[in-house]
DNA sequence: CGGAATCCACCATGATACTG
DNA sequence: CAGTATCATGGTGGATTCCG
């Protein structure tokens, strides 16, 4: 069956198991990639080397909280360095490790896909809406 | 340069716009794929076609609640569908829509990349929590 | 400039109990 | 069996302020 990606795979090994992310590789991934800035960060990163008040404008508002905690995730994860320079005033270099890019490369295959399915996704969401009885608690009202 | 995927390109329409969900694809898809269960369920039913309690049994430790929002939410989106057989006691099977399984393929190769740089990542973790000056607010303590 | 520290609001999730 | 309803709570992230 070409229906049965190696993905069944993976998880049959860690998706009964235990899951929690202490344990699980996908969990371990999927929760740091899934928070609200991590990705946009890699990105903004893939372009180069940055600066922490440049990568902060180029975001569109993220607060300095969660830019250093993001950056410390990334840094702690092995994602991305940091790179001091003791000038007056102060200048931080960030930048993706290899590891860091390494990861682009699949996070590319998603951004395809979503942009791909995008329109059909909403279409459905629509749809879904359409029906008064239907409700997720994650519609716009 | 082959350092900068197609990603930065995607983003660039996207990250520096307006990002967020309501008008971004790769946050559309990201925050669903990055919550507590949905990828989980995903991959349960790439195995085919499956009822409301073998899915919550088969998932370590589920509540009802979350199984029946996420699975409306998957619905919603057209990933999955839902099918009632009005027999008693009642019977609910839900399976992976064509579209749902499409987004197997590039969630595969990010569960690849997961399982392959799992360790190092745990390794840099490990690494930068033994520097003590150095904490993340993630950290387990 | 590049943070750290503090306070606070909200939302996602869990637990429990009830229903058709 | 397959949900719904309600309540409790913990973590995530924003705003603000201070520091070297």
């Amino acid at each position: 069956m070409t229906d049965q990606p190696p993905l069944a795979d993976a998880f049959s090994r860690w998706g009964s198991a235990g899951l929690d992310a202490g344990t699980c590789p996908i969990r371990n991934v999927l929760d740091r990639l899934g928070d609200k800035w991590t990705m946009l960060i890699l990105v903004a990163l893939a372009a180069g080397p940055c600066r922490f008040g440049a990568l902060g404008r180029s975001l569109p508002d993220i607060s300095k909280r969660m830019l250093t905690q993001t950056l410390r995730d990334l840094e702690r994860d092995g994602l991305a360095t940091r790179q001091v320079f003791p000038t007056r005033p102060p200048r931080v270099e960030y930048r993706l490790s290899p590891l860091g890019r390494s990861v682009l490369q699949p996070l590319s295959a998603l951004v395809d896909w979503a942009e791909c399915h995008d329109q059909a996704i909403r279409q459905a969401r629509a749809r879904f809406d359409a029906v008064p009885s239907q409700k997720t608690a994650s519609q716009a009202e």
